[in-house]
DNA sequence: TTGGCTGCAAAACGTTTGCATGTCT
DNA sequence: AGACATGCAAACGTTTTGCAGCCAA
């Protein structure tokens, strides 16, 4: 963890940049934070610390670190778009339209039938994003009749 | 074409909803349009034949054929959402992030992957969207440096 | 006549940007 | 000192909403 936010101030002021307070604040609560957050939740956090921390530098903060390629935008579409972390491995998700829970699983399967399609089409494929939009086993509408119950 | 729009205008009054001109032609040129269309985009078209009509209705109608499951909302991250008919095949996207074109694919096998990881997941679903990012064949940064090409 | 539907304009929302000021080197 | 970074608030583009009038049933 250290190590990773050193590696992003090196670069950062490599490429003409400076360390700032504010920016190394928002940097290292966004990557110990729980996944997919918006710049809202995020910027309420950095402020318990940081009470001076505006949302500007924290939209200005995450669209540096996605350029770098060190965060990931999602749209769930909710309105607001939601930031998480790009270190860990891909992974694609599920979201329930109930309860709004978001998970996530890996599917090596679809990976490679994806890249099998972006061949087949002439296509240079960079990125992807799936969702799967449902409902979870807690929100599932019930199951069924049995007993006519309720 | 005529059967689909009358099917809709029946569902929508026979839920107290009224018949007016205005959410017809919406509705007809919508469907007989090429796909994926912004709401600013459908509006200019509409207006061709009925000066009139504002995007509040447009906004007011698609939503409305989303709801009724006619429609479908996507989102490629241009800040507008796009619409298109739900109507046709289920299909997946390939976005070209250098020139915005988008095509369209099929791929049983990546269906079916996903109905197993969400029931994996204890998940029932009810759609899902994926769409693939890179550049389409026209647009892929040039292939190699074979004969060391300028 | 009633209630839904409309256009208009204003509001709301997430996001970006201009500017004067602050901070790092 | 100089350049980059910041907070604030204004600007922006998209979408929603309040309201008075309109139109279909």
């Amino acid at each position: 963890m250290e190590q990773l936010l050193r590696r992003i101030d090196e670069e950062i002021t490599s490429s003409g940049g400076k360390r700032s307070r504010g920016r190394g604040q928002i940097i290292e609560i966004f990557f110990r934070s729980r996944r997919h957050l918006t710049v809202e939740e995020l910027t309420r956090k950095v402020r318990v610390k940081n009470r001076n921390i505006g949302s500007a530098t924290v939209y200005r903060t995450l669209k540096l670190l996605t350029k770098m390629g060190y965060a990931k935008e999602l749209d769930f579409g909710e309105g607001a778009k939601r930031y998480e972390s790009n270190l860990t491995e891909h992974h694609d998700h599920l979201v329930c339209t109930a309860c709004g829970k978001v998970s996530e699983f890996e599917e090596p399967g679809i990976e490679n039938l994806q890249e099998e399609v972006a061949r087949r089409h002439g296509f240079s494929p960079t990125m992807h994003r799936l969702a799967i939009y449902g409902y979870c086993s807690r929100c599932a509408p019930s199951v069924d009749t049995v007993k006519s119950g309720s």
